[in-house]
RNA sequence: GGGUCGCUAGCUCAAUUGGCAGAGCAACGGACUCUUAAUCCGCAGGUUCCGGGUUCGAGUCCCGGGCGACCCA
């Protein structure tokens, strides 16, 4: 680990425009409109129609139709085409594209001329007939227009369009703006947000908030990322779970909860993990697991309808069949079956240290059984599990937040669903026994105070809560970008968060 | 953290053994009253990611660094 650098920032950056040619030449038609009297940012302009309004409204027109139908559309000029005294421009808005077609005949000379000084990258108005090409497209012909924000910058080519995925990720709305399939993915993750906020509503699953920032960062085996409240002198944290607080609210008679919102942990940035992420956490009083996983299914299979449009679904190449019922195997019958030899709690940890190094399994030294079966099933089992895959019963020593297992020593009633290699959701029947939960902790301390820096620090506002009596209680955490990622066919959950965080970069522009 | 690949005009990409840094699109000038990536003619446009080195000469070879992608840990 390298001593963090303290970041620079110099007072004499600015972000003036600068002198390039394709943005001075842009920069000088807004001065020379000004000169002129008119407002290159003008406010005060409606709209009454949007491109795909138009399309539903007038699709299957015959060519060289006139309706009579004057409309208002309004958006960005994505492309302009000139034929001596006639222009076709393409007009971009939220909905979609729709052709714009400007003619000395019903415009005029002199107007004509002016929009024929809109740039591609304009955002415009216009008002006009609505009608169809000789060649048949629906345009809207141009009758009046405005220009409502000048863009200085040009736009990337329209045919070749954008693919450095690096200015793809850094500057993401000109992604947005110029590839579709950019804007397929941020619609496709706002339908699974929105259907997991319903499908958790119409339970009778009350959505609440807690603290981002926290004294103590805890319902996870995590690094917290540091902060510091200056009123109170208060170093803080931002949380990396929501789970202690939301049980807090269950112990409060809030029976049935959720939070869907981002939490903070201090790892590395790859094309998996992202130091903010979103999860939904939920708590059921009177369920357990085993309801828990019903509820999942049913979940993830309406989510996957809803955003997907069927709940079979192609992820990579290959098919995910997302419908309930999902398989429920045990984490050690995997694990045994992963080393070809009986894994039980009771197995001595020298022995099981020795198998899964033989079996190619990188265990670092000193681990405890639950760690090294924790191993052993994340480099020999996860990535071979790929339709819907309930993964139960975890060792106690790695789930220091969940309850004994009613018949299993030495385990834990948890589950982890995996689907295509990848864990969408951990949830257990919650560990509601104070004094077992205060131990646990104690555990965790310890692991803590050798080294371990994830393990749970000891969360004494929790524990008081446990000790006023928690129900029996299920309580479960999607991760919602990996659930994007599996339903939008994406591998790089950059693809998948509207701005990653990336290395800062160089700037030149 | 390790390995591989990439970074050249606004965008997408070329550049032989180390030998004048190019094309298409966009821009700009012109022609064109039905285009759909319009077409045609013309004209411009460069810190080749950054810093060193080798060399008569480096986009290219060597060293160091930056950012990203993929694979591995």
């Amino acid at each position: 680990m390298k001593p963090e650098p303290t970041p620079e920032i110099k007072p004499d950056e600015t972000t003036e425009v600068d002198d390039h040619p394709l943005i001075a030449r842009r920069a000088d038609k807004v001065a020379r409109l000004r000169a002129a009297g008119v407002e290159p940012y003008p406010v005060g302009y409606t709209r009454d129609a949007a491109a795909a309004d138009l399309h539903r409204q007038f699709g299957g027109l015959e060519a060289d139709s006139r309706t009579g139908v004057t409309v208002t559309v309004a958006g960005r000029l994505m492309n302009t085409r000139q034929l001596g005294r006639l222009i076709f421009g393409v007009l971009q808005d939220y909905s979609g594209q729709i052709q714009l077609f400007a003619a000395s005949g019903s415009l005029g000379k002199e107007k004509l001329a002016d929009f024929e000084e809109l740039d591609q990258g304009d955002w415009v108005w216009v008002k006009g007939e609505v009608i169809t090409t000789r060649r048949g497209e629906l345009s809207v012909n141009v009758g009046e227009f405005a220009l409502l924000a000048k863009g200085l910058r040009p736009l990337p080519a329209k045919w070749h369009g954008l693919k450095d995925t690096e200015i793809r990720f850094r500057r993401r709305e000109l992604d947005l703006l110029v590839n579709p399939e950019a804007r397929r993915i941020a619609e496709t993750r706002t339908r699974v947000v929105s259907e997991l906020r319903r499908q958790f509503d119409i339970r009778g699953f009350v959505e609440v908030e807690t603290p981002v920032l926290q004294v103590q960062a805890g319902g996870a085996l995590a690094r917290p990322f540091e902060t510091y409240h200056n009123a109170l002198g208060l170093p803080m944290f931002l949380r990396i779970a929501t789970e202690l607080h939301l049980k807090r609210l269950v112990v409060g008679g809030m029976e049935r909860v959720f939070e869907l919102g981002r939490v903070f942990r201090n790892e590395g940035i790859d094309a998996r993990h992202n130091p903010e992420f979103t999860t939904l956490e939920a708590y059921q009083a009177l369920a357990d697991y085993h309801d828990l996983m019903r509820l999942i299914e049913e979940v993830i299979s309406a989510v996957t309808q809803h955003a997907a449009g069927g709940a079979v679904i192609s992820y990579q190449g290959r098919s995910v069949d997302l419908r309930p019922p999902y398989r429920r195997v045990p984490m050690l019958e995997l694990v045994s079956d992963a080393l070809d030899r009986p894994v039980r709690p009771t197995t001595p940890v020298e022995e099981l240290t020795i198998r899964a190094q033989a079996a190619g399994v990188e265990v670092a030294p000193g681990l405890g059984f639950g760690k090294l079966v924790e191993e052993i099933f994340d480099q020999l089992v996860q990535p071979g599990l790929w339709d819907p895959t309930f993964v139960i019963d975890h060792p106690l020593e790695i789930s220091p937040l969940a309850r004994r297992h009613r018949s299993e020593e030495g385990l834990v009633e948890r589950f982890e669903l995996f689907v295509a290699g990848s864990e969408l959701v951990d949830a257990f029947t919650e560990l509601n026994d104070p004094v077992d939960q205060r131990e646990r902790f104690e555990h965790q301390a310890e692991a803590r105070a050798t080294g371990d820096q994830t393990a749970h620090p000891i969360d004494l506002d929790f524990l008081r809560a446990l000790e006023l009596g928690m129900p029996p209680t299920g309580g479960l955490g999607i991760g919602v970008d990996r659930l994007v990622m599996l339903l939008t066919d994406q591998k790089n959950l950059r693809e998948v968060v509207l701005f990653p965080h990336l290395r800062p970069e160089a700037r030149s522009d």
